[in-house]
DNA sequence: CGAGATTCATGTGAAGTATACCTTTAGGCTTAA
DNA sequence: AAGCCTAAAGGTATACTTCACATGAATCTCGTA
């Protein structure tokens, strides 16, 4: 039924065929985290956000300023890169500036106000424990470390809205208000977005002292996209590797995608790892198609996998009740109850405890919001309300993380 | 035939509970003078 | 007597449960044309 998907070579010889040829010459550039010298088609964003937050040098405390745009589009490489040099700058002058950087998606970091107060505090130097402490003393804590002298504190927070849709605007107000707390040190605050309409969801109080300046990044278009693939694929790969077209196809697929340049790196990277996996010289444009495939069910198994529990046993769920409902030809639609009674029956065959329909239910809104789920609520009229949950994925991909929990279930 | 009432299955909000972890405090023990 | 360790007390955040009410269109009911 499944098919293997690679070849099991003898590891002596996996090892040998990377220390022999690699077609790659400085990966890192294509690598998400890298940070070029270069950036190009932002010099405006650069120039904007470079100006807006560069009276922090002289201790005046800059707008807060609001970034926004869809994923891929450099907010966040923008920002990183103003930041170094705004600190190099900032030491060279000896002006006392601090750029804590939170990202406020990552689950179990940063994504309740303590944690992200706590992340914070740790970044900057602070020790503070994971739970057991009032928030407000983690303010306190925070106020501390922060006012210990005169200096301008600039506190990015990335995918703010993500942290904003689980626990609401509150702490934002909270933190912009922080400053008449402060007697020496200010703080400014930079946030950042993928959703567009973020800025409207907000209380209005929070929403004008937030976007005090607002920058949009508008998306890459296809020929922005080589650009960018051409100059990172100079020093990533050796001379003559990429096939002709190749970069052209990697920027039409993601300039589709909303013109998200990650997801062009990352295309030209995959496919590069898989040539070189296969020991051929040179990428040519299926591996292009097959890195696409990669990419997304890579996305997907792992989001799956660093799944609780007991999130995991009700994503089983759903997607046993798919399979076999696709397989009887029917619609491939399903609903909480049906997944709820999987879900207990499961639990009844592992011997994990039994949640509540009412905390399923939660946790089946929070697949949709992570995306691996299209959850609906629709009202099925005398036959009840309840949510429609869809599926759109390769009916393999399906396979494979069946049988992936099933494995770490042990089912 | 159509307007309004009914109904179902679950959504959703609020409040309560269990658990894990934190700090503070006080008592008891050790140690060194 | 001072210092250190430990256990108890008191407190919080988080994940989950319990309770109670809200939803909204398919279906039913019943008055009217």
């Amino acid at each position: 039924m499944v098919k293997k998907k690679e070849d099991i070579k003898e590891v002596d010889e996996i090892f040998d065929s990377f220390v022999k040829q690699s077609i790659f010459q400085n990966k890192i550039t294509l690598q998400s985290n890298y940070n070029p010298e270069d950036i190009p088609h932002r010099k405006r964003q650069i120039a904007q956000v470079a100006s807006i937050i560069a009276p922090s040098l002289r201790l005046e405390r800059p707008s807060n300023l609001f970034l926004y745009g869809l994923t891929g589009t450099g907010k966040t490489l923008v920002t990183q890169y103003v930041r170094n040099q705004l600190l190099k700058k900032a030491d060279k002058l000896g002006v006392s500036l601090l750029m804590p950087y939170v990202n406020c998606k990552l689950r179990k970091v940063a994504d309740t106000e303590y944690r992200i107060l706590a992340e914070l505090i740790h970044k900057l130097g602070g020790k503070v424990p994971a739970t057991g402490l009032p928030t407000d003393q983690l303010y306190k804590k925070f106020i501390d470390i922060v006012d210990v002298q005169k200096q301008i504190l600039i506190v990015i927070l990335d995918e703010i809205d993500q942290a904003v849709k689980r626990i609401g605007d509150e702490f934002l107000y909270n933190f912009t208000r922080l400053n008449t707390e402060l007697t020496k040190a200010q703080i400014t605050v930079v946030g950042i977005s993928n959703d567009l309409k973020f800025l409207d969801t907000l209380d209005p109080r929070v929403k004008s002292s937030l976007s005090e300046e607002e920058i949009l990044f508008a998306p890459y278009n296809a020929l922005q996209l080589q650009d960018i693939l051409k100059k990172r694929a100079k020093e990533a790969f050796k001379e003559k590797v990429v096939d002709g077209g190749v970069i052209e196809k990697c920027s039409a697929l993601a300039a589709r995608e909303h013109g998200d340049a990650r997801r062009a790196l990352d295309l030209l990277r995959i496919a590069g790892e898989l040539v070189e996996r296969d020991s051929k010289e040179k990428i040519s444009l299926d591996y292009v198609d097959r890195a696409k495939d990669k990419i997304e069910s890579d996305k997907l198994l792992i989001a799956v996998e660093t799944q609780p529990k007991q999130f995991q046993l009700a994503f089983l769920s759903v997607i046993q009740l798919l399979r076999r409902i696709k397989r009887e030809k029917k619609e491939e639609k399903i609903f909480t109850g049906d997944v709820y009674n999987l879900y207990r029956d499961l639990c009844k065959k592992t011997r994990t405890e039994i949640l509540t329909q009412r905390r399923i239910s939660d946790i089946i809104a929070e697949f949709d919001m992570q995306g691996l789920i299209n959850a609906k609520v629709i009202s099925k009229g005398r036959y009840g309300r309840t949510r429609e949950i869809r599926l759109d994925l390769p009916e393999n991909l399906v396979d494979r993380i069946n049988l992936i929990l099933m494995d770490s279930l042990s089912l």
